[in-house]
RNA sequence: GGCCCGUUCGUCUAGGGGUUAGGACAGGAGAUUUUCAUUCUUCAAACAGGGGUUCGAUUCCCCUACGGGCUACCA
């Protein structure tokens, strides 16, 4: 590390869905750039042919965008350092492991995969490295000549990082803090495949060198291929420069233990993506946490204050005052089991937060998708105001408003037509009535004309509320009555009061 | 198996050598509300175990247990 501008990466590989976790690997990685007025690069790790899968790198993308995480450097917008694809950089590669071949600090092996297999057999808890290295076919094991007879003809080869003997290796994580390895004990990882193209092993040092990064944040899982990373760094005499270290914790399964994945979402009835997927090879939808009806405020929140805190009780933070407050020595070593429920809240109450303007395209979508048409954006935002509270996911502000649109499809007969009384008849026909001369239409006016009426009438108010409400909404549900009347004016009030009544007395 | 990382209420976590171990979600009870939700009040709920160190450990150290990750020409 030196005092140059902070920067920092994602480096996805596109092979499907983006990953809670992923996603916040990203946010952090954000967050972090943001307050040290650094750069956010995003990396496409995408060196494995085999596992490419079509779209995935649109995918991921289109996610940031939703999150608003957007990359100041990317295979789209380019950037100092381009190509961000490493498959576009495949060339350079060759260069740097040659040249640690040439140092002794990797070597030529031959070894066929199917010869690999073998010897992992025969040989219980087999590692490539000094213990087997010998035994196997590369350029130390063989003779000069071999060698070059070998790669004379182009005979297929990796390169293998060569593990020093009896040396520790050690390094200051800024979650975790030191972290050490014994060298005897990581094996002689592949830098270079017979393909040409780097292992990620290879592909992280040198881009994360020719890209400039100062500080390196991934999942826990990467830490045991640490020492390799940290090695090399050393063997190709950047070591004054490596990154600053981070390994976040793992994302876990809610029940039992273990990575949350994706099947963890299909079994317990969850999101673990961060927006639909669609698998066009096994025709599989997996779906997203936007779809379900999530904001992306309190999306990136939630995932935010999973393993980190500002010490503070404070839970809801909005992207810039995350920016302010994120620290990565706060995040929490220990993985961390997704709770569903908890994600749920924190999107009430972005939604409670939320103005009625900034929810109203999202809400009109999904009314439309549900074929209503609104053409009154004051309306919709009265609506969406009186009923905000009450929702959780976006879709529910279709079950929470509809009756704003449309009469109700139907009535809960259940709940009035057992106590319907002829008494009840008269009592909203005269309501009608007076509703339809009613001087002023506000909350608090409707309200007393409906209690004195019901009152002159002998009823009790409860008797003749609830039913008040289904003839307006359908159901027993919906924010305060009055609230609704007023809101659905004085005429379509009036209209409704005459139409429920036929249901109610048929 | 080996290596690495971890361990405070059911869950996410705060805290830190002497505290009534705090908050949030979920759960219970109650208040408000004509429904439902919101809101408010309230209850229950935790320092994995064993050794040290110490006047005193949940906090520091060690061990054990448990959990997780990695152990591919995948990332």
């Amino acid at each position: 590390m030196n005092d140059q501008k902070v920067r920092v990466r994602f480096a996805p590989s596109p092979t499907g869905g983006l990953h809670l976790g992923g996603v916040r690997t990203v946010l952090f990685n954000y967050l972090f750039a943001k307050q040290h007025n650094g750069t956010f690069v995003l990396r496409i790790e995408d060196t494995d042919q085999t596992r490419y899968v079509e779209g995935a790198e649109q995918y991921i993308l289109d996610c940031l965008n939703w999150c608003g995480l957007h990359a100041d450097e990317s295979p789209e917008v380019g950037g100092p350092f381009a190509p961000y694809r490493q498959s576009e950089r495949k060339a350079l590669y060759r260069e740097y492991a040659e040249r640690l071949v040439a140092q002794g600090h990797a070597y030529y092996a031959f070894d066929t995969p199917a010869e690999l297999e073998q010897k992992r057999k025969e040989i219980p808890n087999f590692q490539y490295g000094q213990a087997h290295r010998n035994e196997m076919r590369n350029s130390i094991s063989l003779s000069e000549h071999e060698v070059d007879t070998l790669l004379d003809a182009h005979a297929p080869h990796v390169i293998r990082i060569k593990m020093p003997e009896d040396e520790h290796i050690s390094f200051n994580d800024m979650i975790r803090g030191d972290v050490s390895f014994d060298t005897n004990l990581v094996d002689d990882k592949v830098l270079l495949k017979a393909d040409g193209m780097p292992t990620y092993h290879l592909a992280v040092v040198v881009d994360d060198f020719l890209m400039k990064i100062t500080h390196a944040f991934r999942g826990e899982e990467w830490l045991p291929s640490a020492p390799v990373h940290l090695l090399l760094w050393k063997y190709l005499g950047w070591w004054d420069q490596m990154p600053k270290w981070a390994h976040l914790p793992l994302i876990l399964k809610p029940d039992g233990h273990g990575k949350l994945s994706k099947r963890d979402g299909a079994r317990l009835g969850f999101p673990v993506y961060a927006m639909n997927w669609f698998d066009a090879k096994t025709q599989e939808l997996t779906p997203g946490f936007r779809e379900l009806g999530f904001l992306p405020e309190a999306f990136i929140n939630l995932l935010a204050t999973l393993g980190w805190n500002d010490g503070t009780e404070q839970e809801i933070f909005t992207l810039d005052e995350l920016i302010e407050k994120f620290s990565i020595e706060r995040v929490n070593k220990a993985g961390a089991k997704f709770d569903f429920e908890k994600a749920k809240w924190f999107n009430a109450e972005w939604i409670k937060r939320s103005s009625a303007e900034s929810l109203a395209p999202k809400v009109k979508t999904i009314l439309e998708d549900k074929g209503i048409t609104v053409t009154d954006d004051n309306y919709l935002s009265k609506v969406i105001d009186t009923i905000k509270d009450r929702v959780v996911l976006l879709p529910d502000f279709y079950q929470q408003s509809s009756y704003f649109f449309a009469v109700p499809a139907e009535y809960d007969l259940n709940a009035v037509k057992p106590k319907w009384t002829d008494a009840k008849t008269v009592f909203f026909n005269t309501l009608s009535d007076t509703f339809k001369a009613a001087p002023v239409w506000q909350p608090a006016e409707l309200e007393a004309t409906f209690k004195a009426l019901a009152e002159e009438k002998g009823l009790k108010i409860g008797d003749v509320m609830l039913p008040f409400r289904i003839m307006l909404v359908g159901g027993k549900f919906g924010p305060h009555v009055f609230d609704i009347a007023t809101l659905l004016g004085q005429e379509e009030t009036v209209n409704r009061i005459a139409l429920a009544l036929v249901a109610f007395t048929a």
